[in-house]
RNA sequence: GGAGAGAUGGCUGAGUGGUCGAAAGCGGCGGUUUGCUAAACCGUUGUAGGGCUAAAAUCCCUACCGAGGGUUCGAAUCCCUCUCUCUCCGCCA
């Protein structure tokens, strides 16, 4: 969330920032500022009638010690009619307090200020492109034929296991999967210096609102229960990015300085409900319920974050390069950027059979916000507590990767190349159709 | 699911109604000593909110001893509810 103090003294910055998102927030900012007024007033009055009182109850104790009793009978009657005043104006003073904060947790973070102004991503800037689209001298079958053809997923099974929208990776399929993840971990825990995590894929509420995912975006996730009892119903969530689970790691704590940089590593299943977009040319893989991502975590002094994020798209960039894949790195633009980010870019890999660019990794710097809404902090220098600059990026997600390198190493005899970083995690260097 | 124990400051751990924001130890920070490190000694050291202020503070005030209620003039301490953790048993990968 926003720090308050920040919207205390610019809001007309906070107000021209979150505008330039296009998300209407910018008239959210008045009100907190009202009820932040009115929150402080009440206080002010609650805590000297708290003085007040408290003052009163010394000098009763006193007299009791002397055993003036009648006296300070006559002082508790004053402090009786007192602690009536402070309960109403204390109880007023929560719900201001209460209003203007669930207002801040639904404000997005501020964007950077050289964050490209735009609305949709169609306004979202290139930064640089690697690799050129390879050329074929057949017609590039997409994907799903390829994996059929292969018997690399099944996806007529997947979905009578659970639905459309999820996949079952079989034989050299599945293999292929695990040695693409394992290849990505590797990259990033031995060469990039992160450490590896394999956290729960189940986690709170309180997990979800320190990343930004709640409560605005519930609806994009699975809620559990446990059996049949509805009563136990959204106390856990299936996590739609590891970022939920590893970039809480820390909350609720206060990290030395020496502590940081925290780079971690881990690589798990996200579930997407996808709520509203069912239907919307999900056919494949490109668009699933579930699928494993690597996912990338930083957590920085704030004055390293702008750094950091430039390392991290490298280091994301790094798979697609190993790999041999051609892509893309573009800014999001203010319209385009997530909730809780600051800045973004997102690393666009090209799909030959699809024709297009997709999405396969998105690096955020979200700046101190989720660190707030966490609550986690670190002893500075200077021995006071601030809060870190988390980052988050994928390192890459696994299924669209998947979809990249098949298309893009596919033969005119039907069968798909191994790129050479991958092909000694794989144990073969060409996948062939079965005969 | 059954039985029991517990939750106090960065950590360990005292504290059963009136200067308790809280003993002590550890850790951290500053200093003395020291060729350097270590040790020793001295001092210091919670968080958040509000006020004051141009801003800030080693200024004033308030709150916080798992969370939320209650009793009382006054609660870490008494009462109720909840949550969580740990141990043992059962079930289970």
């Amino acid at each position: 969330m926003l720090d308050i103090k920040l919207i205390r003294d610019s809001a007309d910055w906070v107000r021209q920032r979150l505008a330039s998102r296009h998300g209407g927030d910018e008239a959210k900012v008045g009100e907190v500022l009202s009820h932040d007024t009115r929150r402080r007033e009440l206080i002010t009055q609650v805590e000297s009638l708290k003085a007040q009182k408290n003052k009163v109850s010394k000098e009763i104790g006193a007299l009791m010690a002397q055993g003036k009793s009648e006296e300070a009978d006559a002082k508790k009657e004053e402090t009786r009619s007192i602690g009536d005043q402070i309960s109403e104006l204390d109880r007023q003073a929560q719900a201001a307090e209460q209003a203007r904060n669930d207002l801040l947790m639904q404000l997005p973070n501020v964007p950077q200020e050289t964050v490209p102004e735009g609305e949709t991503e169609q306004e979202n800037v290139l930064v640089r492109s690697w690799g050129n689209p390879p050329s074929f001298d057949f017609h590039p079958q997409a994907h799903i034929e390829l994996c059929e053809a292969l018997g690399l997923v099944d996806f007529a099974r997947a979905r009578k296991l659970a639905g459309s929208g999820f996949l079952l990776y079989r034989g050299w399929g599945a293999r292929l999967e695990r040695a693409l993840g394992q290849f990505m971990v590797d990259l990033h825990t031995e060469e990039h210096g992160y450490s590896e995590i394999s956290p729960p894929v189940l986690v709170n509420r309180d997990v979800m609102t320190g990343v930004g995912q709640f409560p605005k975006f519930s609806d994009q996730v699975y809620a559990v229960q446990e059996g049949e009892d509805p009563e136990t119903l959204g106390r856990l969530f299936l996590i739609p990015t590891a970022e939920a689970p590893v970039a809480n790691l820390h909350r609720d704590e206060i990290l030395k300085a020496g502590d940081l940089p925290l780079n971690y590593c881990a690589q798990t299943p996200c579930f997407r409900a996808e709520a509203g977009a069912a239907g919307v040319g999900t056919r494949g893989m490109i668009r699933v319920h579930q699928f494993d991502k690597v996912e990338l975590i930083k957590v920085v002094e704030p004055e390293q974050s702008a750094q950091a994020l430039e390392t991290m798209v490298r280091e994301a960039e790094t798979v697609l390069q190993r790999l041999g894949l051609t892509y893309r790195v573009l800014e999001l633009c203010t319209g385009d950027i997530g909730f809780a980010s600051a800045k973004t870019y997102d690393i666009e890999v090209w799909a030959p059979g699809q024709g297009q660019f997709l999405e396969v990794s998105s690096c955020s710097n979200c700046e101190s916000f989720q660190a707030r809404r966490m609550n986690l902090r670190y002893k500075s220098q200077g021995n006071s507590n601030r809060y870190p600059h988390v980052l988050n990026g994928s390192g890459t997600a696994l299924a669209r990767l998947y979809v990249a390198l098949l298309e893009t190493y596919q033969q005119s005899d039907g069968s798909v190349t191994i790129p050479e970083a991958l092909a000694s995690y794989l144990k073969a260097d060409c996948l062939t159709p079965p005969s």
